[in-house]
RNA sequence: GGAGGCGUCGCCUAGUCUGGUCUAUGGCGCCCGCCUGCUAAGCGGGUUUGGGGCUACAACCCCAUCGAGGGUUCAAAUCCCUCCGCCUCCGCCA
């Protein structure tokens, strides 16, 4: 959520970042009024919870018959003191909700708009041009069959459609991205994690998941209130929740590997085929906690580190700023990196980053001390590699003729020293 | 899965049975000051976090905070319930 101090202070700042986001500031206004009625209800609790306690130290002095009439006079203050703080609970309730429901104030730099307003900020590389070297390229779909990298159909029937294994050089591919990611993250001075998918309620809510439509999104564990996270930033923003920490030791950078699970809810239709769009796949996300002045500067650093990763896969991208509209609620800007896909013609997200400044730590507690006072702490993430995802361009962007594939240099000594992945003699498909 | 124990303001700890004098004890650490050729020791004071009021977002005053949330009561660290976490034993298991 928020700083309240914001809202109180600057309400014209949040409802600009509304608009921008082509959303209504009917919300600001609502926080603003529970606002008041909060302190309102404070106020009066408070004063009725001071007498109460001074007249209750009077009652434990007095003996007899002075004791039983004090006790007659404070029993109609308790009740007045019990309904005063039911009343309180209420209108914190209120602004707590009011409050949540305002997402993250925009960057000033981010492009006003909806989905399609982003900003392409630079591409990266050139496009393999087939057609003039000759031959169709083939999808990933067909290379991982002739590779025997990739088992859809076994997949499918294993945990139903949008599943697939990863075998052979498939599955060592994974290992090879997951490593040089890792590696590259330890060298930049991250603090390598393998984090737990399933997370409890708390942390879930905590990072705001649950309120985007629902949790529709999310699977969730039948009688347990466990969840399946969507990406590691879940129980990496977790990780330190009601916590005070020493400002001293900012930024954290943490680079975490966990299996991510979506159930790509009202995408029905969407990238059907393939790895493109898939109910499970494994990531190495980059999360950061620093200061709020830091925060922007980092946000350009973790985005650096993503493009550094896909300058070793030798890929074409482009970097896109994302506009308003089309950011998450506790972001306030957001890059994507977007790979060319060759089958597809056009270019796709493979890593995304996020600054969400204070946003998540508000929500979930965690605190910096700094010097002598304590103070909110930002939070960014950013995609090192989503490993189906970045397969999937890797093997078309790297695709030979004869459907072999050619090991980016920077892959090949997390392969063994392989330069050519080659289709296997015997398809395992069905 | 079963049985039991525990959770106190950085760390350790008193208090919980027998509710009010707890504005939570003492020690350690830390901070400020005094003393002192220097250091150590000693002496005095301070040392959770969040919120509200008032304001210079200072000082000050108030409320909450004894793992979390409810309940009983005029009054809860203390009694009751639920949850969370940790520990011990048994069972099961990669």
């Amino acid at each position: 959520m928020i700083d309240p101090r914001i809202l109180r202070d600057e309400p014209d700042r949040v409802r600009a970042s509304q608009t921008k986001r082509g959303a209504s500031s009917e919300v600001v206004d609502r926080a603003l009024d529970a606002d008041a009625a909060r302190r309102g209800a404070i106020a009066a609790y408070e004063e009725k919870r001071a007498a109460q306690k001074t007249f209750g130290k009077q009652v434990a002095q007095a003996q007899g018959e002075e004791k039983q009439a004090l006790l007659a006079q404070v029993k109609a203050l308790s009740a007045e003191v019990k309904d005063l703080e039911v009343a309180q609970t209420h209108a914190e309730g209120a602004w707590t909700d009011a409050l949540k429901a305002i997402p993250n104030v925009v960057a000033d730099a981010t492009p006003t708009g909806g989905e399609d307003d982003f900003v392409v900020l630079e591409q990266v590389g050139t496009p393999r041009d087939f057609a003039a070297e000759g031959f169709e390229p083939r999808d990933h779909i067909e290379l991982g069959r002739l590779l025997g990298a990739i088992d859809l159909e076994r997949g499918a029937k294993v945990s139903g459609s949008r599943f697939y294994f990863l075998t052979g050089i498939g599955a060592q591919l994974e290992l090879a991205l997951v490593n040089l990611a890792m590696d590259q993250a330890r060298n930049a001075g991250f603090t390598q994690v393998i984090a737990p998918s399933l997370v409890r309620r708390e942390a879930m809510e905590g990072t705001g998941y649950l309120d985007q439509g629902g949790g529709e999104d999310i699977y969730r564990i039948e009688g347990e209130e466990m969840y399946l996270v969507g990406t590691s930033e879940v129980p990496m923003a977790a990780y330190h929740s009601k916590e005070l920490l020493d400002g001293r030791s900012l930024p954290r950078r943490y680079a975490s590997f966990s299996p991510c699970f979506r159930k790509e809810a009202g995408s029905h239709g969407k990238d059907t085929k393939g790895i493109i769009r898939v109910h499970w796949f494994d990531k190495v996300e980059m999360f950061v906690y620093t200061t709020l002045e830091d925060a922007a500067a980092e946000h350009e650093r973790l985005l650096a580190w993503e493009k550094e990763f896909l300058d070793k896969l030798e890929l074409a991208y482009q970097v896109v700023d994302i506009a308003a509209g089309d950011l998450g609620a506790s972001a306030i800007r957001k890059f994507d990196c977007e790979a060319w896909i060759p089958t597809q013609g056009k270019y796709r997200e493979l890593t995304s980053t996020s600054n969400c400044t204070d946003f998540q730590t508000r929500r979930l507690d965690t605190r910096g001390r700094f010097g002598d006072k304590t103070g909110p702490i930002a939070t960014l993430n950013g995609t090192l590699t989503a490993i189906t995802r970045t397969i999937v361009a890797v093997l078309e962007t790297h695709q030979q003729a004869d459907g072999s594939v050619r090991v980016p240099k920077a892959l090949q000594p997390y392969l063994g020293g392989l330069e050519v992945l080659t289709p296997v003699a015997e398809v395992t498909g069905a």
